[in-house]
RNA sequence: GGUCCCGUGGUGCAGUUUGGAGUGCACGCCGGCCUGUCAAGCCGGAGGUCGCGGGUUCAAAUCCCGUCGGGACCGCCA
């Protein structure tokens, strides 16, 4: 039907009979016998000059066939790939007609979102959908061939899987065929790839998807991709090798660079350095420790287990009265019990509300431990560590921290996470990522004695301050696994009820093994250049969880809820 | 469950603070003119339940309450 594509032509094609397909993007008529289309298709736009565009509309579907011919002087277009050449000599084939979009296939507009979704296949027309998608490609194929290229078996898990009392909200399916009973969807295949080590599997990957019941944003859909890996006979280290050596390619196959090699923080510093375990590391802003320099003071605000301060350089001229209450409030609001702001002079002297309680010494500590110079804002907060940390680290970001989607690529991994975060209500520890994580080889004894002091062979993966993803090494060994369900205050009866298929199977000879997942669609918007995941997914929901394009979810006929077994509760009042 | 922003011809916005005739801008659409444009240009035209419901008022796009939808965030996401 067609012998190119329109964003392919160029000088070389020039005299070549030529067909290509496409929508109408534009015309522009000049009398009875000149007007110009531009055809467009995935690849771009061509423009074609043609005996007049009377029957031509925005979005008819054509075949044009013609000869390539060098532009007349002086109206080529440098916007265009395929600016110094035309289509001459045009016949127009309309192949099917087209009723005026609901709103413009054009990068330049942004149409309400609800509008785009429920015309997504107009939405996709536009190039920045086109080349997202494509994006998105490029990085599934870059996964796949480096997965390959290591060693890895790519296999699929089911989608109808068995509930799991832990962790995520999961969507439920009602079985037919036993009324009462019910599959999940998979919050994702860890259990299933843990089952594919125990068979041997060695190497397991998967593009998969993945489907939680939690409330949407930005970075979070009902239903999303993971590059889902499981290794056996394998260390941390190399887990984290096999995942860093995918995700650049990936970022090398779309970008054409390779980004750095990836550093590996321990948690406790990114908590220390960044108050996050998701650090941006575009830039700098590092909370420093200031405790021993108030290890005396009379400053009474300042008699705290913690003191941290960052240096926002150079912002002093920017913050006035009200963006500096607006600052404090945020650290109310975070939890703080106050924000201490102090601004740099051009003699290097301390200009705060607070200056005159603090010492000689403990003013110049202030400078020398955060580098102060002239210009630049002071920020500290005194409290227990954990909740200086937080603050900062969020005044951090809110400071400092560009667009997700503005380059450079800074990825991370953070390692050594706590085995445990908090207690329950019960006073039990919870597991920081899930009840299967190896403990640290050095704290296995701290189980009993102290486990929210117990690290873990857990980490997650980083990449401008979005997590991509986490993994772990894995508990294989029976002994272990129990200590860690004690612990958690699960008994073995409890433990058998709900992971009873997975302990029987690591009774006959489970290897050592772990693995780790990435959360692709965050990979892929961000090296699109995406600040919302929704930009790289071909038919999201919106956040409220609903598809303007089909109206899902919809209602079920009677007899369908009868087939399976299920009766609907009155609406709630 | 909660906080904040948004909803105005097909599209994107202004108008809302301080109530006074559906007022304005740009794009698109329809018709006409136009032989080198490219976000073509010029002339003319059509197109409105100001998301929906209620309230206050002589009078509501504008103020108040509720509700629906979109977005950002908190909770939630082992």
């Amino acid at each position: 039907m067609r012998t190119d594509m329109c964003g392919d032509l160029r000088a070389t094609d020039i005299g070549r009979t030529v067909a290509v397909c496409g929508w109408v993007a534009r015309r522009r008529e000049h009398g009875e016998h000149l007007a110009f289309i531009d055809v467009r298709d995935r690849t771009g736009l061509v423009q074609c000059v043609v005996d007049g565009a009377h029957d031509l509309r925005s979005e008819y579907v054509v075949r044009v066939t013609g000869t390539v011919r060098q532009r007349p002087e002086g109206t080529t277009n440098a916007d265009l790939t395929t600016g110094d050449v035309e289509i001459g000599d045009c016949t127009v084939e309309v192949l099917n007609a087209a009723e005026p979009p609901p709103f413009p296939i054009s990068d330049r507009v942004d149409a309400d979102e609800n509008v785009r979704l429920r015309y997504r296949y107009l939405d996709l027309r536009r190039d920045r959908m086109q080349r997202n998608l494509r994006v998105r490609a490029k990085v599934n194929s870059a996964l796949r061939t480096s997965m390959e290229r290591q060693g890895f078996v790519e296999v699929e898990t089911p989608l109808l899987w068995t509930p799991t009392p832990e962790g995520a909200r999961e969507f439920v399916v009602p079985s037919r065929l036993q009324h009462g009973s019910f599959y999940v969807l998979p919050q994702s295949p860890q259990l299933a790839k843990q089952l594919l080590m125990v068979g041997g599997v060695d190497r397991y990957y998967q593009i998969a998807r993945c489907l939680r019941d939690e409330d949407l944003r930005a970075d979070r859909q009902f239903e999303f991709t993971q590059l889902d890996i499981e290794a056996s006979f394998v260390t941390q280290d190399e887990v984290l090798d096999v995942i860093s050596e995918a995700v650049l390619d990936a970022a090398e196959a779309v970008t054409g660079n390779r980004p750095d090699p990836i550093p590996r923080i321990p948690w406790v510093d990114a908590m220390e350095r960044y108050g996050s375990d998701k650090p941006d590391l575009r830039f700098g802003m590092i909370l420093m420790e200031l405790t021993e320099v108030f290890a005396a003071t009379e400053f009474n605000a300042f008699k705290a287990p913690c003191i941290k301060g960052i240096n926002a350089a150079g912002l002093a001229a920017d913050y006035g009265r009200n963006k500096l209450d607006s600052l404090t409030d945020r650290a109310k609001q975070l939890g703080a019990k106050g924000l201490v702001w102090l601004k740099v002079g051009d003699g290097g002297a301390l200009d705060s509300p607070v200056a005159k309680f603090l010492s000689p010494q403990e003013q110049e500590g202030i400078v020398a431990v955060l580098r102060a110079q002239p210009g630049d804002l002071l920020l500290l907060v005194a409290d227990e560590r954990h909740k200086v940390r937080e603050v900062l680290g969020t005044l951090r970001n809110d400071l400092g921290r560009p667009p997700v989607s503005d380059g450079p690529y800074r990825y991370a991994w953070i390692t050594e996470f706590p085995l445990f975060e908090g207690l329950d209500d019960q006073g039990n520890p919870v597991s920081a990522h899930h009840p299967f994580t190896m403990p640290h080889p050095d704290d296995l004894d701290l189980l009993e004695t102290d486990p929210l002091k117990v690290r873990s062979q857990s980490y997650d993966l980083v990449l401008n301050g979005w997590e991509l993803g986490s993994g772990s090494i894995r508990i294989h060994r029976a002994d272990i696994q129990s200590r860690l369900f004690k612990t958690l205050g699960i008994t073995d009866e409890e433990a058998q009820g709900r992971f009873g298929f997975l302990l029987n199977a690591f009774r006959f000879g489970a290897p050592p093994h772990g693995g780790f997942a990435v959360g692709l669609d965050r990979l892929i918007a961000i090296l699109a250049g995406e600040d919302n995941i929704r930009e790289v997914i071909a038919f999201p929901k919106t956040q409220s969880g609903l598809d303007p394009l089909t109206d899902a979810p919809k209602p079920v006929a009677d007899t369908v809820l009868r087939d399976l077994g299920v009766r609907l509760l009155p609406p709630p009042t």
